[in-house]
RNA sequence: CGCGGGGUAGAGCAGUCUGGUAGCUCGUUUGGCUCAUAACCAAAAGGUCGUUGGUUCAAAUCCAACCCCCGCAACCA
């Protein structure tokens, strides 16, 4: 039995979870399930991550403790991962005292990579923060927020000496030991590695006041990357336990923004750690509202609870899967979504359903027996994670049903000869049940269609699969 | 010349590496069927494949130049 552990990208958890988030989570669920379905074991981990300014503050305007701020927004990414029907296994929190003493445990084993060094930049006094070189040349060298002018500023920080590893992840990334997927972004990353500079892993605390300390030094806290990449060990338990059984990670799944951390910052913390990189990160793109870029700025943030709930957890994920490109931006839109649901769901998938259960239950067919013969098109597909296709071709399947239904008809066969009808419907129920079995990873509801027909007496669903809402 | 992605029917995309009558899904129109959720099946309409030039018997596909859209450039999924 072969153990598998896949990653998704832990959400910053300053607000809520919006359309974007379940991208990492779905794909990480599609091919979880296909594995479980091959009787692998697999590990998938979630979790949040919950330190840094923008959460200390937000938590100080609320006038509560950045813990309990935490806990409440951390507690509505599970609920919310839960909702999306995603199995996943651990879920892991960057506040959480493990995790904490582990990171430092990290930190303290990457010591001779890390250097005290000095950044400087352009802050804001009101923001409390630098501002990248691009913030400073679109507002003209004046904060939008306050009203006032950036000043140059000096902070001492440790750096990681990401030189001391460049050589080895670019040979990595190049001989596909460490695959980036998709393709495309490969060439970006290797681009990317060879004019990083080095980074900057921790901050004064004064300036970061909740995060966790830098050890052996009161007066820096560790940034972002040290403590937020690191989850993805200390949840198996290291450094305190072997993690050799599930690490490495057999696919990472991320946003195509945090790819490069990813890419080169996370494997550089893991050469310099003697873990082995990697086997697979896979980025992908991001969900488009209405063909833009999501943002409150433009209202037209969509809430995904609301999509969840319009028509249910099935039809989210079939949108997700069969209309979202697996590695590039896709659209969102009530009325594609609402389209998905009506032509797609409801008239092949629903339909065909209701269509063979009656005629089943006509023809008094009972005691069918199912078992799923591999499929090597569909195989193919999912192992090299193009799931948008492996769902096409698993809908294929089901268009191709629906003519054969068509073309051999059934219930006039009935008439003169049932032994023969019977025959037919048990073969054609035998090729809906192994289309069902394909749409196993992305449709939860699969495991009811395998009922319908594989319980004693076929009878039709009570309520047909996915209702028409009449408009 | 910062890096990368893209421009193919009303919409979303495949095809480009390995040149050879332009394909899929959804939508539209017409016909058929009646087992089924006003469902299903068939047929049709709809494209000068971003522009210009080149190579070739033949270019969406190869070469050159140009135009347009989008993303990224230290905390944004």
């Amino acid at each position: 039995m072969t153990k598998v552990y896949l990653t998704t990208a832990i959400p910053y958890v300053n607000g809520e979870p919006h359309l974007g988030h379940p991208l990492d989570y779905l794909l990480a669920d599609f091919y979880a399930r296909y594995r479980r379905l091959h009787g692998d074991t697999v590990r998938l981990q979630a979790g949040t991550d919950e330190h840094g300014n923008k959460i200390y503050k937000k938590a100080m305007a609320a006038g509560k403790e950045p813990q309990d701020f935490a806990d409440e927004n951390s507690k509505k990414f599970q609920d919310f991962i839960k909702a999306l029907g995603v199995e996943y296994t651990d879920f892991i929190r960057t506040t959480n005292a493990t995790h904490e003493a582990r990171v430092q445990e990290i930190w303290t084993r990457l010591k001779e990579h890390i250097y005290k060094g000095t950044y400087e930049g352009w802050y804001c006094e009101g923001c409390e923060r630098f501002v990248t070189d691009k913030e400073y040349a679109d507002s003209s060298g004046i904060c939008p927020d306050h009203q006032a002018a950036y000043q140059k500023l000096t902070e001492e920080n440790y750096y990681l000496r990401l030189s001391d590893f460049k050589p080895e992840i670019t040979a990595a990334i190049e001989s596909g030991d460490l695959r980036i997927l998709p393709e495309f972004r490969k060439k970006e990353m290797l681009k990317l590695i060879s004019d990083a500079p080095d980074v900057s892993i921790s901050r004064p605390r004064q300036h970061l006041p909740w995060g966790v300390p830098v050890p052996d030094d009161d007066s820096q806290v560790m940034y972002v990357w040290v403590d937020a990449l690191s989850n993805y060990i200390t949840v198996l338990g290291y450094p305190d336990q072997d993690i050799s059984e599930y690490w490495p990670a057999n696919v990472q799944f991320v946003g195509k923004d945090i790819l490069r951390f990813h890419a080169i910052i996370w494997p550089a913390m893991l050469l310099g750690l003697g873990l082995p990189l990697p086997k697979v990160i896979l980025s992908h793109g991001f969900v488009l509202s209405d063909g833009q870029k999501m943002a409150k700025s433009l209202g037209n943030v969509v809430d995904p609870l609301d999509v969840l709930k319009r028509h249910g957890l099935d039809a989210f994920r079939y949108y997700f899967s069969r209309h979202f490109d697996t590695f590039m931006d896709s659209d969102f839109t009530w009325e594609k979504f609402d389209d998905a649901y009506n032509n797609e769901l409801a008239n092949d998938l629903g339909n065909i359903v209701q269509r063979l259960s009656v005629l089943c239950q006509k023809n008094n067919i009972y005691g069918l027996v199912f078992t799923p013969q591999p499929d090597p098109t569909y195989e193919k597909l999912m192992d090299d994670f193009e799931f948008t296709k492996a769902i096409d071709y698993a809908w294929g399947k089901l268009q191709e049903l629906n003519r054969e239904i068509n073309d051999t008809a059934p219930w006039a066969v009935a008439k003169s000869d049932p032994a023969r009808a019977k025959e037919l419907l048990i073969k054609l129920t035998h090729q809906l049940l192994a289309a069902n079995h394909l749409l196993k990873p992305f449709l939860p509801i699969t495991e009811q269609v395998e009922q319908v027909f594989l319980s004693q007496q076929v009878t039709p669903p009570s309520t047909p699969l996915f209702p028409k809402e009449r408009s």
